[in-house]
DNA sequence: CCTCCTCAGTAGAACGTTTTACCCCGCTGC
DNA sequence: GCAGCGGGGTAAAACGTTCTACTGAGGAGG
């Protein structure tokens, strides 16, 4: 219960506490004799640095914030995980904020990180009202965008180009025969399910087809629940060629129900799903998809977001465009 | 830039600053005009409190530290949003840390706790000596164990009975005729994959079989992939009549590979996994697999967490064994 | 009229670091 | 012999809260 502190060891070492800290910060400060010294008594008291004191009196913290849409989703656990291993492979901790898709939860998660003066802010944003992030950057507070194109010049943003993943998804499903797609979809306010939108149109428009081909389906989440919910109207109101799915999720509950119905996939529908996460190929039929760069994702925005806090004059902002790669499997053979 | 702060707003307010942070931590104590003078010269400033000289000063932090085996898992995913919907509901933040199965990693993160000085810590201890949890323990961060029994009497802990859970999944394989079970597991050192073995040797005596009858397979991690290599050794070395596996990861991998090489599953081969994750019901063949009440496991963790922070006068602390839930599915049909 | 209480609020000392300004000492160069 | 310098260290003032002890003001009770 009772905290050792600084001043304790400084007191065992026979130094001042002021060396003590510099060792702690800027060991190369101080002569090696002493140096050894006060490290042997740091790990005889078992001394452990109070971060928020520190944090306090030198303005800065080393921890990160981590806001995602659905901590479910294996993207996002796959970004979470990149980002974990660069931020404490460099000493930093992770807040991790779930806002499962709530703009009041992400704002509600927004204020947490501001109390806790994180150090930065990786964000996948739930909607394109971004004013309230420069409310945070206005504070202080670095702030990079994971999947998610930059709003700003001076600002760091690394991102996956979804309407030419939309655009290979449904060129793929219409190589293959299809002519009436339907497009199963998360909220459409949210970017990356109206950009791989957008990129389906303009494969139907470059292979000469009419945008009414393409039958969009709506749901209120990106799970696999939300997913079988869809198929299940798109039974009742008759099937398409091809589905084309925002997720991976939602198209593994589309591929549940349609086989159920004992629809045959891809032979009466091809279905084709997005991100590739590790269960897509493990699955009843093993799912086509649009593979993205997740690990990488996490580690390259953490290394950005740890360069601009930690060298805020050399720092140059980057954005960031990757481009996903299709792999396609039995559901659209 | 320049943050504004509580003495800031008490000039506005005209009051004194210990006014302002009896409005923020006791409305109850201050009158309620002035409270509402106070409030508006918050949102007027746009004060957010400074988190660390709050800690600081106080003593204890609204941060807590969740500690897991394998964020890629979604059995964990699980579990975290358990923890962060109810953590975040009663206003605290959760620092992830993820120990990746190795025990150097989990030092590392819990150690980064500690110097957060987080109110209280949930973990997935990746093995049995608990001893560094004491050295917290004496810290006084408070401490649940999440899926593993309790060390002591004098500490909170949440498990699911994983002896039964073996044998329950391997009785169910015997009863569908199988007579040489390979148990696929990841590192006996982890608890979960020792206490299922054991389980399921119970499963085999119970059945008046010899012990022998388990062939057990150990790999170094509980993922599709190790999942993979374990099949692919099987079938090298003569398959068993039915596969348990010590989670759904490994299970799906073992699968895979088993259909690829054209081996037919149950009729070959049975296959079960644990954990009932929910790609388990979506996969090739659907996954017989144990369930677990995961979301559930990580809520009352952290009530208990926050229940000890909170009273620890009141506090009782407690035991709770859930029993895991056979699914039976096409894979042992 | 005096004492005692409660309510609402204040002043000021912590909390454990980091940082700034400064000191001392021995050495170098002239 | 002395100015100048740099290495190694110290003292003390912050950082923004919370908390403890205290002050007045207004009643209530005797």
């Amino acid at each position: 219960m009772t905290t050792v502190s600084i001043r304790e060891v400084a007191a065992r070492a026979g130094v001042s506490p002021g060396t003590v800290s510099n060792v702690l910060n800027r060991p190369g400060k101080v002569a090696a004799a002493t140096r050894e010294r006060v490290e042997e008594a740091i790990r005889e008291l078992g001394f452990v640095r109070h971060g928020s004191a520190s944090t306090l009196r030198a303005g800065h913290s080393r921890t990160l914030g981590l806001s995602v849409i659905d901590i479910g989703n294996p993207f996002f656990t796959d970004v979470a995980a990149g980002v974990e291993d660069m931020a404490s492979g460099r000493g930093y901790a992770v807040i991790l904020g779930n806002s499962a898709g709530s703009r009041a939860k992400e704002e509600r998660n927004l204020r947490v990180l501001a109390e806790q003066r994180v150090r930065g802010v990786l964000i996948t944003p739930t909607d394109e009202d971004l004013t309230r992030l420069d409310r945070l950057r206005e504070r202080g507070t670095r702030l990079v965008l994971v999947d998610h194109p930059a709003h700003r010049p001076d600002q760091c943003a690394v991102a996956v180009d979804d309407v030419a993943g939309g655009r290979a998804a449904v060129a793929h499903l219409l190589a293959g025969g299809a002519r009436r797609v339907a497009y199963v979809t998360g909220p459409l306010t949210i970017r990356q399910c109206r950009e791989r939108r957008q990129g389906a149109l303009e494969a139907l428009e470059a292979a000469g087809l009419a945008p009414d081909r393409l039958q969009v389906a709506e749901t209120t989440a990106m799970t696999a629940r939300a997913g079988e919910k869809a198929a299940a109207d798109l039974l009742a109101e008759g099937l398409p060629d091809a589905v084309f799915c925002a997720n991976d999720l939602l198209a593994l509950g589309v591929l549940r129900t349609l086989l159920q119905a004992g629809v045959r996939v891809p032979d009466d529908v091809a279905l084709m799903g997005y991100d590739d996460i590790d269960f897509a190929a493990a699955s009843a039929v093993s799912l086509s998809s649009m593979r993205q760069p997740t690990y990488q994702l996490g580690r390259i925005a953490t290394e950005l977001l740890l360069d601009e806090c930690e060298n805020p004059g050399a720092h140059a902002h980057q954005h960031i465009m990757f481009q996903p790669e299709l792999v396609a499997r039995e559901s659209t053979r």
